[in-house]
RNA sequence: GCCCAAGUGGCGGAAUGGUAGACGCAGCGGAUUCAAAAUCCGCCAUCGGAAACGAUAUGUCGGUUCGAGUCCGACCUUGGGCACCA
């Protein structure tokens, strides 16, 4: 191996004369991340320590965090999120796994298009230089990175295997076309993503959006409802948070479909199907609701101005849940009615209202305004009846809702109700008893079918954009629409694009578009919609196991690496990404390109938080808050440096740049050093939960770092011998080791690091003699080194250990170190802790209890009484009571 | 609006239902220094008390338990997601 950090007289003198044994370079005199970091990276590099080959003779360990989004600059997020993974990843490399840890990026995406409409230039440029400067920020973090197989999405190698994976998915049947609903800019004639859409009005135009159908891609991710919802069950290592959010998300519900017959048929309409997961309120039903979008509102549209401008009103917004669920409750009376179908006598009232989705159920509902929240507020509103279906099982407040209550009775389904409407069951009966019943009764009569449905929909992957991966299909006059022959993939993106207007520049690219048939050879049309960037990363784990192969995945490598052992990233994707990376690794294994156990592709998942700093603001003539950087304030005085004006000190909010407070971890590493920076987004907070990054934090954990090399140089300078506090610095080291490998197996970093610090001032103040404290140092070095690996290898040259410390196998605790002689147990009185007590660990309960009784803080609680009761826990406390 | 989380000293946080505040930051006192920086030693939840000690305390209110930060219910606040941000 070469280093090429020359070395100074002294370190070099120190390095000989105390008997360094490895190889390495000597050790340099004081703390100085600069002189070592590049040293022991270009180390490593050499060793190939990092890179991942198949190998029949170890288990294998696939460690994978969510790849970035390559915006350009790599902030706090990052580092925590990859250093997290890093962590794992040179633990396992040092308990002997074979490890794959890979790195590319999320490359396709609206970022580049809006910076070449904003400064000019093309998309791809922008991805790649972006691209270019991240991994260069990274680097110096000395992640354990296989880079050979880093690739990009947009690079055409993948998207080209992602267009192949697209028409097997075609051929399975997983791929079908069908009109949605999208954003539509009126002014701009665009679509826009949800983001562009603020308040209802276009981003650049301002016009108000319109819901408008197109017809559009989808994947057939709804065929595997059950199987995802079920398969969740056995996900023992995801976070039981991220599971509950897909069930709800896949959101399986028991109902009753079934028709309300129109009183006079209408447009060739004779009935209204409806679905519903409450058929024991079918009594209370005051109205008949449907969306905008119902075939039945559209043939009333279509010859009727009035319900046309009410259509087109109810479309305006957004598409998205919120926007819709949010929106004020619009109401139309269509005039038509419907029978009850238990009383052909009852008629309800047809109104189209807003708030119904087309896409859920089937586009119409029944309002039962009692029990739900939502149709009261429309019944008042339109001053239509409520009745209520049932009360409190005990008690009659219930009944005031009937009258003029604002509020729905709308009890868990689990909880027992007395029917006053009901027609199934009996009188008292819970919620899902009376569902049921319900559903038997209405099949029994014929008049609908209890229906099994799911929340989830289609996905929806079609962009009409630009920087993505291109759909490989073409329009054919004869043949319709064709699948592009494989022998043509990749299906390129053109570059010769502008973004001066707006819209898809594909669209507008006629030497693109034009192409031929595959089929009919005649002339065709190129498909310009682009693929969802979900797409892009559903399968990007399985292409890291054969990165550069001219398929998909490769068979042998998919089965070797897949499946993903620990998966890492934040909890924003907790449901989108996850499940669309689920959806796919069951679509890869019916297509053949991956393995049967890779249909759940992520053995564990854990979800860190994100990095937050203070926000430093004031605010302007009109009140409308001003960002400053933390640079350009005073904290101590609470003022803006240049001005001298009071500021308002936000804290703890995420770091983004229009608030002025992200902190790069690129001046970070050059002040302090990557080890600092790795060292600090782990400590303090646990990983799951946010972590607020404090410059104060930051400098201490520098300072720590530099006393730990100033102790363990001090310890390599000591002779070898025995002294009197080896036994107890050997117990704690051995204790340490254990709490530490705990810490990590478990995601509990910030508990490791504390356990270290507390090692470290052991290690301080012991009165061991050196060869134990050498033995001691070594150890903290090995248990630093998955978080701050280059300070640690640094320390374990310094203290003679063999070879590179990555490499070195993970220190044991022997267990007979771990035990205690004798512990202290509280005494409590009542449950409150009175005084405690010092016994030999292995004292028998019985025994316990008597010390306790002829304690003097026992005998002065008890005053002459017997206690009523002592509960002794072994190891733990006694309590007792009185 | 709906789904999912989280709330503990001045701050970040620790705590298999069993001594609340480990560890770190900030602060305070001391040592070293001509002085400072750096370093080292010590103190540090709140209230009362000279102290011993006592009382209070884990967002709010209620419950289960010998015992609750931890379990259950309701509420408040903050954060994540809501299908075209990634």
């Amino acid at each position: 191996m070469l280093f090429r950090i020359p070395l100074s007289g002294p370190a070099r003198a120190k390095a000989i004369s105390h008997g360094q044994t490895t190889k390495g370079p000597p050790p340099m005199s004081r703390y100085s991340a600069a002189e070592i970091e590049a040293k022991w990276q270009q180390a490593w590099d050499e060793a190939g320590l990092f890179r991942a080959t198949r190998s029949a003779d170890k288990p294998k360990y696939y460690v994978l965090e969510m790849f970035p989004y390559p915006s350009g600059r790599i902030h706090m997020g990052h580092v925590r999120n990859y250093t997290m993974g890093d962590v794992i990843a040179r633990y396992k490399i040092s308990n002997g796994f074979n490890v794959l840890h890979p790195m590319g990026w999320d490359a396709f995406g609206m970022p580049a298009e809006n910076a070449a409409m904003a400064i000019g230039g093309h998309p791809k440029d922008w991805t790649y230089n972006n691209i270019a400067d991240m991994r260069e920020q990274m680097k110096p973090l000395g992640l354990s990175i296989d880079w050979s197989r880093e690739f990009a999405t947009c690079d055409p190698e993948y998207y080209g295997q992602q267009q192949s994976l697209f028409l097997d998915m075609l051929e399975k049947g997983l791929v079908y076309r069908k009109n949605a609903i999208v954003n539509w800019d009126p002014v701009d004639m665009t679509v826009l993503a949800n983001e562009q859409v603020i308040d209802g009005k276009g981003w650049r135009s301002g016009a108000d959006v319109e819901r408008r159908e197109l017809t559009q891609w989808f994947f057939k991710i709804s065929e595997f409802s059950e199987d995802l919802l079920a398969s969740l069950d056995g996900l023992d290592n995801w976070p039981a948070k991220v599971k509950l959010m897909q069930a709800n998300w896949i959101g399986k519900s028991r109902g009753l479909q079934f028709s309300f017959d129109l009183s006079t048929p209408a447009h060739g309409f004779e009935a209204v199907e409806v679905y519903t997961t409450r058929p024991d309120t079918l009594q209370g039903a005051s109205f008949v609701g449907i969306s905008p979008d119902h075939p039945l509102a559209k043939a009333l549209e279509a010859d009727d101005a009035a319900v046309a401008s009410f259509c087109a009103e109810a479309r305006k917004g957004g598409t998205t849940e919120e926007a819709i669920e949010t929106a004020e409750k619009l109401g139309y009376d269509t005039g038509l009615t419907v029978r009850h179908p238990f009383d052909p006598e009852q008629v309800l009232p047809v109104w189209i209202a807003n708030f119904i989705l087309m896409d859920y159920g089937t586009g119409a509902i029944f309002g039962c305004p009692a029990h739900d929240q939502r149709d009261i507020d429309f019944a008042r509103k339109y001053g239509l009846p409520v009745h209520d279906v049932f009360v409190p099982a005990s008690g009659e407040e219930g009944h005031t809702r009937a009258e003029n209550g604002k509020t729905a009775y709308v009890p868990p389904k689990t909880e027992a109700v007395r029917y006053i409407r009901g027609f199934a069951g009996q009188d008292v009966q819970t919620g899902a008893e009376a569902v049921d019943a319900a559903i038997a009764y209405c099949e029994g009569k014929g008049l609908g079918q209890g229906v099994t449905k799911f929340r989830l929909r289609d996905w929806g992957l079609s962009r009409q954009r630009y920087w993505g991966c291109p759909i490989p299909v073409v329009h054919c006059a004869e043949c319709g629409v064709v699948p592009e022959a494989k022998a043509n993939l990749p299906v390129r993106l053109p570059d010769d694009v502008t973004f001066d207007v707006p819209g898809n520049p594909l669209d507008r690219h006629a030497t693109w578009r034009d192409c031929t048939c595959p089929k009919c050879g005649k002339e065709a049309k190129r498909e310009t919609d682009t693929m969802d960037t979900f797409v892009d990363s559903s399968w990007y784990f399985a292409r890291f196991t054969a990165p550069h192969a001219e398929t998909p995945t490769v068979a042998e490598d998919a089965v070797y690496w897949m499946n993903v052992d620990q998966y890492i990233g934040g909890i924003e994707h907790a449901i989108l990404h996850l499940l669309y990376s689920r959806f796919f690794a069951r679509a890869m294994n019916l297509t053949g390109h991956l393995p049967e156990k890779a249909r759940e592709p992520f053995d564990a998942l854990f979800t860190q938080g994100m990095v937050t700093h203070e926000i430093y603001q004031t605010r302007d003539a009109n009140g409308r808050p001003v960002y400053h950087l933390p640079e350009d304030i005073d904290r101590d005085s609470q003022t803006v440096k240049a001005t001298g004006e009071a500021l308002e000190i936000i804290p703890s909010a995420k770091m983004s740049k229009s608030k002025k407070n992200v902190v790069d971890p690129v001046s970070i590493v050059t002040g302090y050093g990557a080890d600092t920076a790795r060292w600090f987004v782990l400590s303090d907070s646990p990983p799951e939960r946010d972590v607020e990054w404090t410059a104060s934090g930051a400098d201490a954990t520098a300072k720590h770092l530099a006393r730990v090399f100033r102790i363990c140089a001090d310890v390599a300078e000591m002779p070898e011998g025995a002294g009197d506090g080896d036994d107890a610095l050997l117990r704690a080291m051995h204790k340490t080791i254990d709490e530490v490998t705990k810490g990590l197996e478990s995601f509990g970093f910030n508990a490791a690091i504390a356990r270290l610090y507390a090692f470290t001032n052991t290690l301080h103040k012991t009165n061991a003699g050196g060869t134990a404290r050498r033995a001691a140092a070594r150890v903290l070095a090995q248990l630093m080194a998955p978080m701050t690996p280059h300070i640690a290898e640094e320390l374990w040259h310094m203290l003679a250990g063999q070879g590179l410390c990555a490499a070195a196998p993970w220190p044991k605790a022997d267990p007979e170190m771990l035990k205690d002689e004798s512990l202290t147990l509280p005494i409590q009185i009542n449950g409150k802790r009175k005084a405690e007590i010092v016994v030999p660990a292995d004292m028998p309960a019985a025994e316990v209890e008597k010390i306790v009784l002829a304690n003097d803080a026992v005998i002065k609680a008890l005053e002459g009484a017997t206690p009523k009761k002592v509960i002794v826990v072994p190891g733990r406390i006694v309590n007792v009571v009185v």
